[in-house]
RNA sequence: GCCUCCGUGGCUUAGCGGCAUAGCGCGGCAUUGGUAAUGCCGAGGUCCCGAGUUCGAUUCUCGGCGGAGGCUCCA
């Protein structure tokens, strides 16, 4: 925790005399801290203080602590590096969420190198070095880091910012840093360099290549172990691993990035669009389908030729320049304006489960996460600005009804606004912000801003989940555009009987049908909830001469269209078993000569419950409601 | 696209400059068995592709393709 206290220098009644330092005060109230912040100002804790102060010691516990004990391990493990390789170049090494990364300028390090440095940085932690803190002048600064060209960059950028140098120095180590930091390396206790890969410097590929090495940072070997543990859970539920043992989809070098969806996955697949088809119903969508290959034309005008044209795909048709879309707002312009509209007609709300085609960068593809082909459960709304606010709002419970269906209670909004490569004018802009910003004040939701993040025709608010391992998605996305029913020429007549321009809304909940199948494979580790399970029931047969009854139980539950299979494999009933659970079936039934006998099942739950003599009408009752709950 | 690592039957994997391992799965036979792997037998491989080095390359080198993790991007 946290903890202030208010302490008073130099006077003789009190017990901390001037020039008492911050760690003297955190040991004598016994307070595990790793620095302090004096009368608002993040600093060490060998810090002097020498007038009344108020002190908030950092802890662990608090973000602040996380990012110093982090940014401490990261200044060792720079030490271990130029101590081992000499010739490194340490550039920049910030704190990321949940450890640390710092980026070299050196020939490839191998995960074999890292074992070593790891084992260097443990030496230096016996060494218990002090961390010290020093302000220097620019010119000493310059000196100091005169072989090092990225630090001197660093330096002659707080120079012009009329920022303050300050170095820490650790045993013969030395790096230039804000601070503050732990008092010596032996606070650092358990730690892992968790992998090795490249970065660019300042994040720009035109500029040199360095070697980015990430770490984790505990004050206890037991939180180590557990960050372990999590990343193996999280390793097996990897749903390109359970894709594949489920028999859900698959990818082939034959198309890379474009998945092949098998017939479980498809059930899953199916399962959730018709949910989401009934959805837009009950919220007055219509549902369309525009053609996958459109004229160049179209394009030229959306703008997408413009701005998109280097991830899209395109094809010669009659001598024809065509693209495959990319997005599916240009075919429902063109559905909209197949006919004259009434304000009467107003909110056009319009649905498509669209397929589209983006070439993505072959580094960034992911399983399901990141393809080159996928359907969007997009949709537009054609609106009166007086409108707008409105159906955003009505969108945002959309989107939240949608996400507690499948299971994600907990979810964060990000708004984005005019990035620099965009179309319209800054006042079509501003006007899109606002409306985005004015409905999620009204709906009282917090959200973060993404400056410059919007798409290239308007800004957007975008919905991250989180699953169950607390990782987060982004998936759902509410987009504000005056710009395309400008360049298309969109209009509705108004009251007063004049042409008016309708607001577009682009609109995706899911985001794509195949990233959140795949969100969801590792949210729910395979086992899929009954609604969406390929395989709800198996049924086992203790021997052959079961077969029959225990078709019979199938064919009643399927008549209620529950999806049941049937083992009446050669096998033990062990084994049996043990495959039904490996494919993740909600229920197993086993029938043998008591069940058919009493016409009865013996039902097995996922938690590994046994419960014979059940009634098959009994658990046909229950499945059934349970499908139909969606639980 | 760039950087690092990786590519061996359907899957997981051992291995190595000189007939290529094993387990799972698959097929057959025996077993008709009561809740997390019955036993035996068998089939199945251009060791990702191409070039080079070599008497000989799955192994070494180079190039390509694909995958993983990053950078960047993003539904």
């Amino acid at each position: 925790m946290a903890k202030q206290i208010t302490i008073k220098c130099g006077k003789s009644k009190n017990k901390y005399a001037s020039g008492v330092t911050a760690a003297d005060v955190a040991k004598d109230k016994k307070i595990d801290a790793l620095a302090a912040s004096v009368n608002d100002k993040l600093v060490d804790l060998s810090t002097k203080i020498r007038k009344d102060s108020e002190i908030i010691f950092v802890t662990y516990d608090t973000h602040e602590g996380k990012e110093i004990f982090h940014h401490s391990t990261a200044h060792l493990m720079a030490q271990a590096v130029i101590k081992l390789y000499p010739k490194a170049l340490p550039t920049i090494g910030p704190t990321i969420e949940g450890g640390f990364y710092y980026d070299f300028d050196h020939s490839p390090f191998s995960p074999s190198d890292l074992k070593g440095i790891e084992k260097e940085m443990r030496k230096i932690v016996t060494e218990k070095l002090e961390v010290k803190r020093k302000q220097i002048p620019y010119k000493e600064a310059l000196k100091l880091f005169k072989k090092n060209k990225y630090k001197i960059e660093l330096i002659k950028e707080f120079e012009k910012e009329g920022k303050k140098v300050s170095v820490y120095q650790q045993g013969k180590f030395i790096d230039l840093c804000r601070g503050p930091h732990i008092p010596n390396t032996s606070y650092l206790k358990a730690f892992k360099l968790t992998k090795v890969s490249s970065a660019y410097w300042r994040a720009d590929s035109k500029k040199d290549s360095l070697q980015r090495i990430y770490g984790v940072s505990f004050p206890k070997e037991s939180q180590l172990k557990n960050y372990l543990r999590l990343k193996l859970e999280a390793a097996k539920r990897d749903h390109r691993k359970i894709g594949k043992e489920l028999d859900l989809f698959s990818f082939h070098e034959e198309g890379t990035g474009f998945p092949f969806w098998h017939n479980k996955g498809m059930i899953i697949w199916d399962e959730v669009m018709n949910y989401m088809k009934a959805m837009l119903k009950k919220n007055n969508y219509q549902e369309v389908r525009a053609p996958l290959i459109l004229n160049k034309e179209l394009w030229l005008k959306s703008g997408h030729w413009d701005h998109y044209k280097n991830n899209m795909y395109f094809t010669l048709i009659d001598g024809q320049e065509h693209a495959v879309k990319p997005m599916n707002c240009p075919g429902h312009i063109l559905i909209y304006k197949n006919s004259i509209h009434s304000y009467r007609d107003l909110p056009i709300r319009m649905g498509e489960f669209g397929l589209v085609h983006r070439h993505e960068m072959s580094g960034v593809l992911a399983g399901l996460f990141r393809v080159r082909s996928f359907t969007q459960d997009d949709a537009h709304v054609f609106c009166t600005e007086d409108q707008l606010k409105d159906e955003i709002k009505k969108l945002i419970d959309f989107v939240t009804e949608v996400y507690s269906t499948f299971g994600f209670k907990d979810y964060q909004i990000e708004l984005s606004t005019k990035p620099q490569d965009s179309m319209g004018s800054d006042d079509m802009w501003k006007n899109a912000e606002n409306a985005l910003s004015a409905a999620l004040k009204e709906k009282k939701i917090d959200y973060k801003i993404n400056p410059g993040d919007g798409a290239f025709y308007g800004p957007k608010i975008d919905f991250h989940i989180k699953d169950c391992m607390g990782r987060s998605w982004q998936c759902g996305t509410i987009q504000v555009d005056f710009s395309m029913p400008e360049r298309f020429d969109l209009t509705y007549e108004g009251k007063n009987n004049k042409k008016h321009r309708p607001v577009m809304l682009h609109r995706a909940i899911l985001g794509s049908m195949e990233r959140f199948i795949g969100i969801m494979i590792e949210h729910y580790a395979g086992k899929m909830p009954a609604w969406l399970s390929p395989v709800q029931v198996k049924i086992i047969t203790v021997a052959d001469r079961f077969n029959k009854y225990a078709e019979g139980v199938k064919a009643k539950l399927e008549e209620e269209g529950v999806r049941v299979e049937v083992d009446n494999k050669k096998e033990t009933i062990g084994r049996k078993v043990r495959e039904a659970q490996i494919q993740k079936i909600n229920y197993i039934l086993t029938v043998g000569e008591k069940e058919e006998k009493t016409k009865t099942i013996a039902v097995r739950t996922r938690d590994n419950k046994v419960k014979m003599g059940v009634k098959p009408d009994k658990f046909l009752k229950d499945i059934v409601k349970e499908i139909k709950e969606k639980r």
